[in-house]
DNA sequence: TGAAAAGTGGGAAAAAGTGGGGGATAATAC
DNA sequence: GTATTATCCCCCACTTTTTCCCACTTTTCA
């Protein structure tokens, strides 16, 4: 189970370290990152990934507008990478740009993925929903007794 | 059932002492860690932490707004911690800055949960909401004979 | 007041993280 | 076509952090 929130920096070859953490629980070395929802990254365990392509794949047609979408958004930009013997990845420019990631990176395991985000961004978008979320966990206060 | 209000100071490794009387209470070893409503860390028992984290996540996907906001808010930074064998558990470093740690920390027994503060914003914020906590006990009041 | 439990600090080994060298391959210039 | 430069990998060595353990101090309670 991918969890956690780690920070790390790019380096100048832009490499990302993947945590310690994150990296055991995932099987084998190869990864496949792609454009997230919202300016962040996601990366997949490779038969994680074979999943959602497939879903995504399958209940769609190219003949309609929003599956298009959902090919050029999320299934093309993919890019298969491996994990070095260091534990890090290396992200590819164009993946760079599209998340504007500058130096300190933040990593968040997400149950069955992980997404990559720009420190600045991830804070901005967090602070930018914060009152969204304190709604959303009164409502959540209201169905659930803690 | 974890009650009580107590004040430890954060060490310079990060090591934060659980008070004997909470974990007493505890099953096991293992706890989880993560960002709380309000500047503040919550800490769960393991299991508790399954059901909350079930809950959450269960009729959500990667796709719907809010299912990322509450996964990106409270269950992605979440953390599995062991108590060590002094009783202690290290705050990792971005819950740390979260809830703006410095030395002295207070830890509040919350049922079945932890609230883990830095005492300064503890102070303030009990301050900040003496007002809305009268008219909260007023409220109250109608409810309960006291 | 003494014994046991709780709390505090720190050393040392192991693991994780960081930076960079240098060879192979590809791209470019002449 | 050849020489020069740039890029990409792969690997290694160094540094930092983490983890585990132990010893000492303080508090609690009988």
């Amino acid at each position: 189970m991918l969890t956690g929130e780690y920070r790390y920096s790019l380096d100048e070859k832009n490499r990302l370290m993947i945590p310690a953490r994150i990296r055991s629980d995932i099987t084998g070395n190869s990864v496949v990152l792609t454009r997230g929802v919202d300016r962040c990254l996601w990366l997949f365990p490779h038969d994680e990934w074979k999943k959602i392509a497939q879903s995504l794949i399958g209940s769609t047609s190219l003949f309609q507008e929003k599956a298009r979408l959902m090919q050029r958004r999320i299934i093309a930009p993919a890019q298969e990478t491996e994990i070095d013997r260091s534990g890090r990845i290396i992200i590819p420019t164009t993946l760079k740009e599209f998340a504007a990631l500058k130096k300190e990176c933040i990593i968040l395991g997400i149950q069955s993925y992980i997404e990559i985000w720009d420190e600045e961004s991830y804070l901005a978008y967090l602070d930018q929903n914060e009152s969204k979320f304190k709604e959303a966990a009164e409502e959540i206060g209201n169905k659930i007794a803690l």
